[in-house]
DNA sequence: CTTGACTCTAGACTATAGTCCATAGGCTAT
DNA sequence: ATAGCCTATGGACTATAGTCTAGAGTCAAG
């Protein structure tokens, strides 16, 4: 079984070398072994563990929770229920953020479309007075 | 006019009393004066523009944005058009931004969907496969 | 056998937005 | 005048996810 050094890893998959190095300072990813004089070593394993990390990465998990993702993975006590556990709990979390950022559009959407724009002066600028307005309640 | 000590303008506005002083390091919020013992006191000013940072950071904007919002506001020359077109600018950062969370959350939900749940050992769990699957392209 | 590319380690540094700490001095009410 | 807050400073530390550096050692090709 042929193995891969570290940057040959690296490039595989799309990631800054030192990235690869600091998933296993996280424990996220571990060589299959060591060469002699110290140098890191893949298998196919590590590939796959490597891209895995990313895919989830691209979902949304942080590193702690793919931590936990491929400790289910790796278990063989564990059920599907536990990772579309997690992955409702993420969904959850989305949720109220996604809601938030569009509260957020809207209200510079609303701020923009009342200010009167270029070659007003500011006095009558509507963002601004929004901005400096006393809190009403 | 009476001015306050840091510690009621930071209770005024519900903020950290070491926010304000973090502000102040990054140049966006400065006291009207120092009294002699080199003790910090704000005026209404102040106030104002503390609650002016907070609501624009409750509009999503960076401290850095911040400081140039608050730089225009203060700016004579300044119109209406540079405060809007930053507003605007806002609006197509947070749109992509939006736009992957949602991808994100559906992602998930279909994962969800497919995934057999509870009971079910993990070699038939979709999200994994999804996860380990090889990229097809 | 030397050159250039690759890898090793430990530790510093990035961004963002704070928060906390120690130590010292100031202010106020009793 | 003294207890008990308040404030001052500089610097360290938090979280997250890396990125970069220095200095040393290793490997493969010509």
């Amino acid at each position: 079984m042929p193995t891969i050094a570290i940057g040959k890893l690296a490039e595989t998959c799309g990631v800054n070398i030192d990235t690869v190095r600091y998933y296993e300072r996280q424990d996220l990813l571990h060589p299959s072994e060591r060469t002699p004089s110290g140098y890191r070593r893949y298998d196919q394993g590590g590939v796959k563990r490597l891209k895995f990390i990313r895919k989830a990465q691209g979902l949304g998990f942080t590193l702690a929770e793919i931590k936990t993702l491929l400790g289910l993975a790796e278990n063989d006590e564990a059920d599907c229920g536990d990772i579309r556990k997690l992955a409702r709990q993420k969904i959850t979390e989305l949720e109220p953020r996604i809601a938030d950022m569009l509260k957020i559009k809207q209200g510079l959407e609303a701020l923009a479309k009342y200010c009167p724009g270029s070659g007003k002066p500011l006095s009558e600028c509507t963002i601004l007075e929004y901005f400096y307005a006393e809190d009403k309640q």
